[in-house]
DNA sequence: TCTATTTCTTGCCATTTGACAAGCAGAATG
DNA sequence: CATTCTGCTTGTCAAATGGCAAGAAATAGA
């Protein structure tokens, strides 16, 4: 067994779906990966092929409006699976890039290796659906976030559910990603702070 | 072999990662399903225990926010798999409803009739797998559409790709979808008409 | 350290959208 | 047939947000 997987192995164990000897099994197939401030985890137009469980640190997803204006898509701390799902499960080169915002450690699987412990183990299958069905739910919660709420309800729900973010994003950043111009989100700060 | 099930054969086929044999024996176990227009198809505060092949008709997944007013959150065409992927794959209530805006008929199975497919046919478990990436892959269209678009962008994409929604689904339902309210759908549509 | 660049804030004004209310048309109902 | 209900439109005004530009502050680089 391996100390150092430990929160890999949590991590799957959490979700209930996983024994606790699949998860030493599955977790053995992971290889340690570090990513440096600002380098790429995913550059658009290559394929997602890294199955990446974050252990530490801070990423951010995104891509380009017609404009030309960057849009980050999503944050991602630890304990969060980092992949583009698209990208990675129909073979294709991704519309997104994914960046580290901070120094980044975690373990991966590529491609291949998550289709093999598909294929011989179950129980990693159901964890694969289990995240899938995860960014689903999140993903629809964001969407009905945009239509029912106000710019200022979402930052204020980032700033109590993420507030490390706002160490490590510039706030242009968190902008687009809540929806927003930085100029606005400028302004709905100091009024927030004010209350 | 089952004539009435072609069309869902043929959208088992469609995705190229099921074989001929393999879809018919797939198909078997599906039954048909009819649903009358303005007739629930789930009822929030249920589970979602049915997936289901749309074959013709029209449906919408909807909910409420804060504030008691509906938000409609899907329209439904044929040749889609109509289910709350959250609810049915959790085992939990669903906090949408779907609805039947037309009449509507498919074919079904539910949720030990999909595992029992998904564990003995792999190919049906690459089926299942390529419909939940469809569905995140749509919901983070219609997420950037939201925020990079204007409201007449996304009024004009909708009359586009799915103009028979607007025979069907009353203009508040189509609103809300967008994120606007009716008042100002009703405006767009009427600077719309006038180009 | 000095300079250049990026990030953040702020002011001004235009545009989009919402809230609310009134009115109309067509469908459903008794 | 009269009545009610629902869906849709439109007017008025207010609020939220964007576009643009200037300047301050922070950061990175030479």
């Amino acid at each position: 067994m391996d100390a150092a997987k430990q929160n890999l192995i949590k991590f799957l164990l959490n979700s209930n779906l996983v024994s606790s000897n699949k998860a030493e099994e599955i977790a053995a197939v992971f290889t340690e990966k570090t990513i440096d401030k600002n380098d790429f985890y995913l550059r658009s137009g290559f394929p997602s092929n890294e199955y990446l469980f974050l252990e530490s640190g801070f990423m951010r997803a995104f891509t380009f409006d017609p404009d030309g204006n960057e849009v980050t898509t999503a944050f991602y701390s630890n304990d969060q699976v980092v992949f583009e799902v698209s990208s990675f499960f129909t073979r294709t080169t991704s519309k997104e890039s994914i960046q580290a915002i901070s120094d980044c450690k975690g373990w991966m699987i590529n491609y291949e290796q998550l289709n093999m412990l598909f294929h011989t183990i179950p129980e990693f299958r159901e964890f694969g659906r289990f995240i899938l069905v995860k960014g689903i739910t999140t993903l629809k919660q964001r969407m009905l976030s945009m239509i029912n709420e106000t710019a200022e309800d979402r930052y204020a729900m980032l700033v109590k559910t993420n507030p490390e973010i706002f160490q490590h994003a510039p706030l242009k950043n968190i902008a687009s990603y809540l929806g927003i111009t930085d100029s606005s989100l400028s302004r709905i700060r100091s009024s927030y702070t004010k209350k």
